[in-house]
RNA sequence: GCCGGGAUAGCUCAGGUAGUAGAGCGCCAGACUGAAAAUCUGGGCGUGGGGAGUGCAAGUCUCUCUCCCGGCA
């Protein structure tokens, strides 16, 4: 059986650096799993691997998609299924690195409703949520699938549209899309490691890694951006929104790298806590 | 030096008529069914600046000291 490296953790625990050394060592390639790395125009901003890295290890869905287009855990699932594939017909090992975990379940874990998002159905709801309350949309989602009601939280206006989204569109149950045992990850001997650092040491890192990247210039790479249209999941890249501010005078650099420090700090606690629960991995301390 | 205004959770601050304290943010923990770097949930005993006084009882009233911020000199 082919064999398949994953490598998870939190942003700036070191992922990049030893999917290069593994890729080296073994005739590896690498394929980002990460939602923003996805992006054209933001290397700095999202910390994609450095040019002359990608030059000497063949990287794979990084930095190919336009800002204005969306992106979602689906299409990522799709291209990363055809690129791992395309690998291991090649007799390499594919590697896997990504911090985004959503990502990684869509791809390894198994099914999930054949619905894409559709905005117009999602501002219908929006609309019906300011007008009536998410209790509302909750008991509207009880009344046609309690299970899966069960299981979101009636304050999670998200998942309520989504489930509701699905319900609309397909007319099924949004529970019926049960995860099951992925087919994909049946054809690979996986190798899950996970990199893990002391919190303090954790944060440090990430607050240096901002600071990097600010002497980088990527004040020049977000100006570039202003007046460009930018697709709903662009838009949630960390630090956009603080750099835009800055740059239109709304606050000062100091404060939107405190900022982005802090979101950052936040995103890598959400990602511990994500894989925290994960099983297999083999968990290695930097 | 004088006149005001402050000093309460890590930070910013709320706290009629005195009855041992809350909110936002942060922080910690958790969830996560194809927009996830998103979204959501749970968690607050803190020598109430120091000291003294009045009261059954003081963050809350009185006095005093220290420090901070305005204004006037």
């Amino acid at each position: 059986m082919k064999k398949l490296i994953v490598i998870v953790g939190p942003t700036a625990s070191g992922k990049s650096r030893l999917a290069l050394r593994l890729a080296k060592r073994c005739k590896g390639e690498i394929i980002s799993c990460d939602a923003m790395q996805v992006y054209r125009g933001v290397p700095i901003l999202t910390n994609q691997p450095l040019p002359e890295d990608q030059k000497k290890i063949p990287h794979h869905l990084i930095g190919f998609l336009p800002l204005h287009k969306e992106f979602s855990a689906a299409e990522f699932s799709q291209r990363a299924k055809s690129v791992i594939q395309d690998i291991a017909r090649r007799r390499k090992v594919p590697i896997l690195v990504g911090g985004s975990g959503f990502y990684l379940k869509a791809l390894l874990g198994g099914k999930h409703a054949p619905v894409k998002a559709d905005p117009t159905i999602r501002k219908k709801y929006s609309r019906l949520v300011k007008e009536k309350g998410n209790a509302y949309l909750y008991e509207r989602l009880r009344a046609i699938d309690p299970r899966r009601a069960k299981k979101i939280h009636p304050n999670d206006t998200y998942r309520l549209i989504r489930a509701l989204e699905i319900y609309e569109v397909t007319g099924r149950k949004p529970s019926e899309f049960a995860e099951g045992g992925g087919g994909f990850s049946a054809l690979f001997r996986i190798q899950k490691i996970g990199l893990r650092h002391p919190r303090k040491v954790l944060y440090q890192r990430i607050d240096r890694r901002v600071e990097k990247m600010i002497r980088n210039d990527v004040v020049a790479e977000v100006k570039r951006l202003l007046r460009k249209r930018l697709s709903f999941t662009a838009k949630r890249i960390i630090g956009l929104q603080e750099l835009f501010s800055y740059l239109k005078g709304e606050s000062s650099l100091e404060e939107a790298i405190t900022h982005i420090q802090r979101l950052t700090r936040q995103y890598a606690k959400r990602q511990e806590t994500w894989f925290r629960k994960e099983k297999g991995i083999r968990w290695v301390r930097v």
